[in-house]
Formats: structure tokens, sequence, C-alpha cells
DNA sequence: TTGATATTGAGAATCAATCGCAGATGAGAT
DNA sequence: ATCTCATCTGCGATTGATTCTCAATATCAA
């Protein structure tokens, strides 16, 4: 499989915009941790490694690695956005805990599966999907009663 | 089935809060029409009737509305937040259009299966989930063609 | 009616995200 | 190596959605 940064490379060469030390250095960062992360976070994890690189470009760049399938945006009911990398990992949908607000990931080849049939059923000619289950994980359940 | 308005005013009786005019107006324009809409939207809804309430309030209430399961967030690209009122209604998740950016809504009894197995299978106590198929349209499919 | 409490509206404040622009940088041509 | 020119970056200002503050108002219970 091609790295990450072969794709990127690509990616950028294609809309003939170049791949900078700043574009390199952010998405060795963003490829680093497989965590989900936010600008904020981001920036800090490279000014931790003396890299001093704008707000302005983070966003620009990770909307690049958006565009280029490599990173997704992931929806958090806390103002902002957040990004995980996605390249190399299968799909994965989010489990997410309405008590401690943690996200466990999870495969399911029943719900791939339900994306193609619903696309056929509806005529629509689908790229991807985004589940979110909410609930109470046993912590949460437990501290409840 | 009770109606929305029984089923908000005893919400905020629960929390003892007052079923005011202003809020009743806002829940009756929420539920007056079925589509997805924005703040921005109900507040021209209200005007054009007449209703006169500060962008504040709408705010405020829909966050009530949210909280009292009446309506749900949805998530658009567009950089602010979506609704769309869920009660009286089945469950349904969203087909996405990434050309045209139109929404159809579906219902899907193997995915509401699916969300209590993987629940099960990550010991979660579930409460809902948020599905979004992504993909292109028939017409969007034709106009790249 | 009175007092206690909740609610509203107006505008200020907040905060993520984007924009505009001047100077810096990079890749190819000479 | 230098020139050229389009692309990039960083800074600071701006935008725009949402939340907050607080004084004035409305409601409920006694």
């Amino acid at each position: 499989m091609r790295s990450e940064v072969d794709v990127f490379r690509e990616f950028l060469a294609h809309k003939e915009m170049r791949f900078t030390p700043e574009r390199e250095a952010i998405l060795a960062e963003v490829f680093a941790e497989h965590d989900h992360f936010d600008v904020e976070e981001l920036i800090m994890r490279l000014r931790q490694k003396g890299q001093r690189i704008s707000r302005a470009s983070v966003y620009r760049t990770l909307a690049l690695l958006v565009a280029s399938g490599l990173v997704q945006e992931v929806f958090y009911e806390d103002g902002h956005m957040h990004y995980e990398h996605i390249y190399g990992h299968d799909h994965h949908c989010h489990l997410r805990c309405l008590g401690c607000r943690s996200i466990v990931e999870f495969r399911d080849p029943a719900v791939e599966e339900a994306e193609k049939r619903i696309g056929r059923g509806h005529d629509f000619a689908t790229t991807g999907h985004r589940l979110d289950i909410y609930g109470y994980c046993r912590q949460c359940r437990e501290k409840k009663e």
C-alpha cells in the first residue's frame, strides 16, 4: 500500500499544489497518533516538536487532507470540529457514551452491506457513510444506579 | 398519541419551567412543516406570521426541544446547525447527495437491529443512532457524464 | 397584591473558522 | 546560479454562529 505521504503528494500534484514543509509536518503529525483530535490539539503537538505553523495553515491543510480522503471530520457536540486519519484503516463507526463522552470504534459488515442495499433502493451511487450510535457505557450505567 | 404540545408542556413542568407564549409559538412553527430548517429560517418564518421573538429565545427554546427529544440536530457541512422535528415520526436516517446536497430520508429495520446488536457486543445501553449515507443521486450522476 | 422566580430581548461577548494581503518560497526555464 | 512567477505562509482582521449578561417583564403561588 502506498504511504499516506505518497497519496497526499499525488493529490497535491494533481491540483498543481506544492508539498511544502508545513504540509509535510502537518500530515506527519496527523498520522503520528491514532486518536481523534481537533485543531487546537494538533497545533499544540506541532509546537511541542518545535514546529511553528500558523493556525491558518493548519486549517487550510486539514481541508486538503479531508478532500484527499486521508482524513475524516468527526462531529462532536462541543462546538468545534474534530478529525481522525482514516487512510489505511478499515472504515469504522463510533459508539458514543452520552455519560462520559467516550468514543469506541467498531466495524460491522452488516452496516457496510446496508449502505449498498439502501443506495440501490434509492438509486444512489453511495460513496460511504457515517454511523454514530449513542448510549451509555457500563461505567456510566453503574454510576447512575 | 399525545400531541407534541403536551409532551413539551410535561417536559417543561418536570424541570419547573414555564410554557410561555414564545415557547409555544416556536414549538408550533417547528412542527408546522416537515423539513429540515436552521435558526435563520425559523426566525424568518416566525416573523412572517407576525411573531417577533428574539434570536436568543429561539436558540434557547431549540435547545429545550432537543433535550426533550421532540427535535433532532442535523449536521450539515455548511457551518451551522440544522434541525428537524422527529416526534411522531419513525426514526429515520439520511441519504445525502454530494452533488446537489439534497437529502432523502429512509427507514431501515436492519439498521435499527444493528444498533441493538452492536450495543450488546460492546456492553453499551444504546439510546439511538444517527446514520448518514453519502453518494450521488441519479440526476447528479447523469450531469457528470 | 406581593414576593419569589423564571423568562425575555437587546446587544455585547465569545470563539471557531475564514479571508486578504504582503512578503517568502519553490520549481522550472534560461 | 539566477530569474520568473505562481503558490504558500503567517499575521491580523473579519465573519458568523452561538452564548452570555443583565435589566425589565411576566407568571405563579399564597
